[in-house]
Formats: C-alpha cells, sequence, structure tokens
DNA sequence: TAATACGTTTAGAATATTCTAAATATTCTA
DNA sequence: TAGAATATTTAGAATATTCTAAACGTATTA
C-alpha cells in the first residue's frame, strides 16, 4: 500500500462489504447470495448485468439470475434499461425503509395474519365444549390461548399503524 | 365428537399449537424443534420432564435436551424444580414481552454492533486514501456507507432505547 | 430463416442442517 | 462406594438446502 485509495483498495471494501451484507441477510432469514448481490451493486456506481454479477462473485448465472428475481421481490434490487444493450442491468434500491417497509407488507404480515387464523381456530375449538367435565384444564387451555392471540393481535396491530404512517405520510416517522 | 371438549379435543389443540407454534418459530429464525416444545409446555397445566416432552413429541431425548437448553437461553422456558422428583422439569415462559426483551438483547443488539463494526472498518478504508486519482469513485463509495452505516446506528439506537425503556419503567410501554 | 445472445429452468451434485441412537458423564440414593 | 436414574455429548444417518452445469426457450440480429 502507498497510502492512495487505489483499485486493489476498493476492491477489498467491495470484498468486505459483500461479505458482511452476506453475514446480515443470512442472520435474517434470507439467503446468503442475495445479500452478496445487494452489496455488489450497492457500492457499484452503475448498474450491473447477470452475467458481470456472475463473474464478480464466482456464483453461477442461474444462480444469480434465482436470487436476483428473489431481491427484486424484497423490493431490494430494481431492474434498470440500459439504451443500446439487450441484456437486463441491475442497481441496488437505496432507499432502506422502502425496504423495510415491504418486507413487513409481505413477509411479517403475512406470518401474522397466518398465526392469528391458527390460534383462532384452535380457541375455537376450544369454546365449542362448554358441558365438559374437565372444567379447569379447558379454562386453562382457553386463558394461554387467549393471552397468546392478544399478543399476536397486538402486534400485527403495530406492523399495521407502522405501515398505514408510512403510506399516508410517505415516511415522516421512518424517513431521514 | 359429542360436543363435549374431551381429551381428544384437548390433544388436537395441543397438536395445533404445536404445528403452528413450530411455523412460527421456524420462520423467525429459530429451529421448528424449539417451537414444538414451546408449544407442548404452554398448554400444559404441569412442568414436564424432558423424557415426557420426548415422548409426547417423538423426539429423541437428545435433540430435547438441546432444543429445551436454547429455548432456555432465549428465556422462553424455565426449568422448575419438582419436590420430590430429581428429573429436571420444564415450564413455558408467558410474559412474551420479556422474551422479546431477550432476543433483542442477545441476538438483534450483537448482530447490530457487529454489523456497524464492519461497515465503520470499511469506511475507515475509504477515508485513508485522500490521495487517490479516482475522486468520483472514492465520493460515491464513501457517500453510499455512510448512508448504510447511519441507518444502522439509528436502528441500533431504537432498540438500545426501547431496552432501556423497558429495563427502567418495568416495560411500561411494552407491558400489556 | 439461421445464427447468436441472453435469461430461466432443471436434474442432480455438493453442502449444511437436523436428528437419532448409543456412549459418556453426572447426580442421586441406598 | 456401587448402582441406578437421569442428562448431555457425539458420530454418523437422514433430510433439506443450495449450487452448478447443461439444457432449454425466447428474443434479436444478420
Amino acid at each position: 500500500m502507498n497510502g492512495n485509495t487505489n483499485d486493489s483498495t476498493f476492491q477489498e471494501i467491495r470484498e468486505g462489504l459483500i461479505e458482511a451484507l452476506g453475514r446480515i441477510t443470512s442472520f435474517w432469514g434470507f439467503s446468503r447470495v442475495m445479500g452478496q448481490i445487494y452489496g455488489l451493486l450497492y457500492l457499484s456506481p452503475r448498474p450491473l448485468s447477470l452475467t458481470e454479477i456472475s463473474q464478480s462473485l464466482s456464483i453461477s448465472k442461474g444462480n444469480v439470475s434465482i436470487n436476483v428475481r428473489a431481491l427484486e421481490r424484497w423490493n431490494m434490487v430494481k431492474q434498470v434499461w440500459v439504451k443500446g444493450d439487450r441484456k437486463d442491468y441491475y442497481e441496488a434500491e437505496t432507499d432502506f425503509w422502502n425496504i423495510i417497509r415491504g418486507v413487513l407488507r409481505e413477509r411479517e404480515k403475512k406470518e401474522f395474519a397466518q398465526a392469528l387464523n391458527s390460534i383462532s381456530m384452535l380457541l375455537g375449538k376450544v369454546d365449542k365444549g362448554k358441558r365438559a367435565k374437565k372444567r379447569e384444564e379447558i379454562s386453562f387451555i382457553h386463558e394461554r390461548l387467549t393471552k397468546l392471540l392478544d399478543f399476536i393481535k397486538l402486534m400485527d396491530n403495530i406492523v399495521t399503524i407502522l405501515l398505514k404512517i408510512d403510506d399516508i405520510k410517505g415516511g415522516f416517522l421512518l424517513k431521514r
């Protein structure tokens, strides 16, 4: 090193971010490759093609294809048009709150709804049997399920409110 | 079915919750078995031993052992003493906010710290090379990394504040 | 239309994870 | 201390996931 920020330093930084984001996405339940691709795009001054991504990360084109599609689904990557080139190009979405919003909407929201459904159904089953012998056991189970259901409802409401605020105000609470 | 809530209905409900919680924990990045064990304990009026859990869920004792330990680490299950019995018994922690608090503290918090570290380090590398030729590229990378770092800091702060509030007030914001 | 350049899908290989059964360690009781 | 009851660890089997290379399909150019 000579004190200048040269190409190899850039390379080092890129690889560092790729690794870091790979770890993070993996931690949050996405695929590691998604984070790596996102990291690469995030530090690229211009959109990259599928082939370039594949080569930069030493990952097969098929794999890149699948993961880029996933990233698009999660609002983390946008496809862009490059004039005079018929390849598809991709760039990183840099509005993180927008990404979170998308994830909350598609993933957490759905999961809460499903949980809510399951537990409600189970509670329904308890309530059907009023004349049972085992009073205590019924009331115990009823109480526990109700408590759980209330909690899930509350979480679901919080998420809903967050999304509403964000929709209406364009993110006054969350954006910077 | 005869309209009464009988044992087989209880069984059905238990299995329903076990399945639902298994799905949820799996979704949130924990093992499925953890959710199942938690579900079983959550609807059990008395603490259960390792062997009972193993039999109820048709899972090897070894597996139960590992996952119960994980549940304890996450504050989701407590070991309890049953007089006159030298087996270990376990029961579900029913304060969900307490559980969340623990998870935030041990998992998210740590992960944010690590991310913060990585990105700061990368930014440091950029700043070292002031006299480089590629001015634009430097400022581009600098800007992007700063933006990312700020975001992570903000998230980290939010979590920190949540935990502080909860510590001081005993959870006035979160508890019900 | 033929040849080319690309993206997607797929079958199976590589890898990682989870699980069990058995071995080992620990704790308790007599 | 010996023996019994329990919990934990571990080696390897079972399973699930991820990845690649090649096949395929589609659009574009010559």
